[in-house]
DNA sequence: TATTGTTATACTCTATAACTATA
DNA sequence: TATAGTTATAGAGTATAACAATA
């Protein structure tokens, strides 16, 4: 992976192209910054545990919810759709980390759990997978930290409304 | 990941796990937002505009330099490897938006221009690309905003300093 | 020899759609 | 018919490595 991130002329936040507008230059740095914590996590996965984001995300949705979750409600919660979530399983399942069990109720759908083993190992990543987070933080004190985190759920409320795909609504103007 | 513990918030040591606490909590809220808007920006840039964010940014970079960049210089600023580069540009001089001049003095490289026609394109798309970050940040307000892009210049400081893949580093703290 | 860029290849992550087996 | 899950396929997006032309 390229390192330039300190670079000031050479990282995400250069998109800007002359503007002094606010909401741009916030997101591209915004942007920037989880870009490059996201990208240390990869790595990390990769180089520690040999392992990717969406399957520890998967790994970590399994293990608070110990009656298991059905392929769909998997889909749902990591927000990709079914054919990735047969695939992830599929590769969890063959390293002995989750298994299939029936479902008790519908004999179409499974209850995927978390093995014993699959149970140990996801939480001995995401107790290093925490310190990453830590590390990578530290830059902000517990009061900035909590600052952030009261500010991103006004964010993300507001987000919750605005259409993935709609380019325009002049009228309808939200609140 | 699993938020579930309780930690009594008693002693000097729950107090700093509780801090712990928060910065998993502050990630995982921050790269949902984070997520969020930016599949928003990449469905609508293939449905308004049939492009994707790389393609954008490689624009956005080129729209900055008259002069033209080298593709090394483009692989640089997007921090993507050579390959890749070489793809988009191809992709980009087919449709006409930009164009491998030669480079006034190593004829290795090229110096990739905007042609006119990809700088009328490029300015239209980034003045509706702006508009699409407006909207999707009108949840915070000016002064908002200007929180959290200040705070953002400190983790952004601290992240550069962080090593991709080192995993730990107990002693040679920096400053 | 070293560097610039290209080509070839592979892998992850994702979406869509046709298909099956139940409901 | 509708739903749960699988399979097959496609296409971004990325990295690596061998290579050709030039420095």
């Amino acid at each position: 992976m390229n390192l330039a991130f300190d670079h000031p002329t050479t990282d995400l936040e250069s998109r800007v192209i002359d503007d002094h507008h606010a909401a741009l230059k916030l997101w591209l740095r915004l942007l920037a910054c989880t870009t490059r914590v996201e990208g240390v996590v990869r790595n990390r996965l990769r180089s520690e545990f040999a392992t990717t984001l969406p399957r520890f995300d998967l790994l970590a949705q399994l293990e608070r919810e110990p009656e298991g979750l059905t392929m769909g409600e998997l889909s749902q919660r990591l927000m990709v759709t079914g054919g990735n979530i047969t695939g992830i399983t599929d590769q969890l399942e063959a390293e002995g980390l989750v298994k299939r069990a029936p479902h008790p109720s519908d004999r179409r759908a499974f209850a995927v759990q978390l093995t014993p083993t699959g149970r140990r190992q996801f939480r001995r990543m995401a107790a290093v997978h925490e310190q990453w987070v830590i590390e990578l933080f530290a830059g902000w004190n517990a009061d900035e930290k909590s600052q952030v985190y009261a500010l991103l759920a006004g964010l993300k409320t507001h987000l919750a409304s605005v259409d993935t795909t709609a380019v325009k609504r002049k009228s309808k103007e939200k609140t």
